[in-house]
DNA sequence: AAGGCGGGGTT
DNA sequence: AACCCAGCCTT
């Protein structure tokens, strides 16, 4: 039955395709770069990025040498930083087994870090024209309303069927487009929350969902668990020059990224002051700051703060704090939009007017 | 198979 | 407030 999508579907996107960066000039590295920052990112939100990365690091040697600061900065807001250590991983890869090129082949893809079944299908479709599927969420929902498939979309079971069902009917020669042509569709007339498009769709004709009115039902998809609620204290400490930020570990959330210090809990400002004065810091003045909150895919981040100025810091020899001049932290420190309610109060003024509450 | 991993736009 | 985005990796 999926055979019948592929000539409307051309003709479609021969008629519709936005015009975007990466499709300018499709060079394999440059399509590389764009599906990765595309993985669960919108178009929109990738285009400035990709703009600025790929002017900085325009082919993969200058992305395997480039150092790992620079790196997370070009990343900054994006998010989910693993993807641009596992970039940089793979175009170590490169240079080092394929004489930094990107290799024309699906399985040599697949084995890179941060290629995954999607991204090695887009690459080698669209780059080198291999005819191999690219499955994300825009085409698993374009095609279960086709096939009213009722399976539960987060399954893998699921996704490996619809990418058998979308290899035997992949058109040689055409696999890039037409990859990018479903995709397309899931984005602009086949879409998610609320009702899609169908008046628009070249494929209203044989989509079973729209046959039967049941767009709304699909795909089907499990509920997601609810998100933990973290509690933090986030603090701008100053002296009269610098801020203070620290590195995050290099595992887990925000990883090697940079942050404000931070403590878990909302502390009262006495707490503030016992634990600044543990760190061998002397406080001058303190303000309590707004809440704010902050959500991620798995952790609410619900934050109070606190900023204090504090003596000169000569005499500071903290364990991971870095204390550093406010317009650094800004042009050469990356730190998640997670702080970003805090983050202006490092370059403010510290007016005595300001300060003396309390 | 399930959970960790950002940030922002839409509804 | 909920959903979801041109997903991948680790456990």
């Amino acid at each position: 039955m999926l055979e019948q999508i592929v000539e409307p579907l051309l003709g479609w996107f021969g008629e519709h395709a936005r015009i975007l960066p990466w499709r300018e000039q499709p060079q394999p590295y440059r399509v590389w770069v764009s599906e990765i920052m595309l993985q669960q990112t919108r178009v929109e939100a990738v285009k400035p990025f990709f703009e600025r990365f790929t002017q900085a690091l325009p082919d993969v040697r200058s992305l395997a040498e480039c150092p790992e600061d620079k790196l997370l900065k070009l990343w900054e807001g994006l998010g989910y930083y693993n993807r641009v250590r596992n970039m940089q991983k793979a175009a170590r890869n490169m240079v080092e087994f394929y004489d930094g090129e990107m290799p024309a082949d699906y399985e040599k893809l697949l084995g890179l870090p941060g290629i995954g079944p999607y991204t090695a299908g887009a690459v080698a479709s669209i780059a080198f024209e291999i005819p191999v599927p690219a499955v994300d969420g825009n085409v698993l929902r374009v095609i279960t309303r086709i096939t009213q498939n009722d399976g539960d979309i987060l399954k893998q079971s699921v996704k490996r069927q619809v990418e058998e069902e979308l290899l035997a009917v992949m058109p040689k020669g055409r696999s890039g487009a037409f990859n990018q042509a479903l995709m397309e569709l899931g984005a602009t007339v086949c879409v998610p929350n609320g009702a899609p498009k169908c008046e628009e769709c070249p494929l209203s004709g044989v989509c079973l969902a729209h046959q039967n009115g049941k767009e709304m039902d699909y795909p089907k998809k499990a509920q997601k668990k609810p998100r933990k609620i973290e509690k933090k204290t986030v603090l701008v400490i100053r002296d009269g020059s610098r801020a203070a930020i620290r590195k995050r570990p290099a595992k887990g959330l925000l990883a090697g990224l940079y942050e404000l210090p931070n403590l878990s809990g909302w502390l009262s400002q006495d707490e503030v002051l016992d634990w600044l004065k543990q760190e061998g810091l002397s406080p001058i003045r303190i303000r309590r700051l707004s809440d704010a909150k902050h959500i991620f895919s798995h952790i609410e981040w619900h934050m109070t703060g606190y900023v204090v100025l504090v003596e000169e810091l000569e005499n500071y020899f903290g364990k991971d704090m870095l204390f550093i001049e406010p317009k650094r932290t800004e042009e050469e420190y990356p730190i998640p939009a997670a702080f970003s309610a805090y983050t202006a109060y490092l370059q403010i003024r510290l007016g005595q007017e300001k300060y003396d509450e309390k």
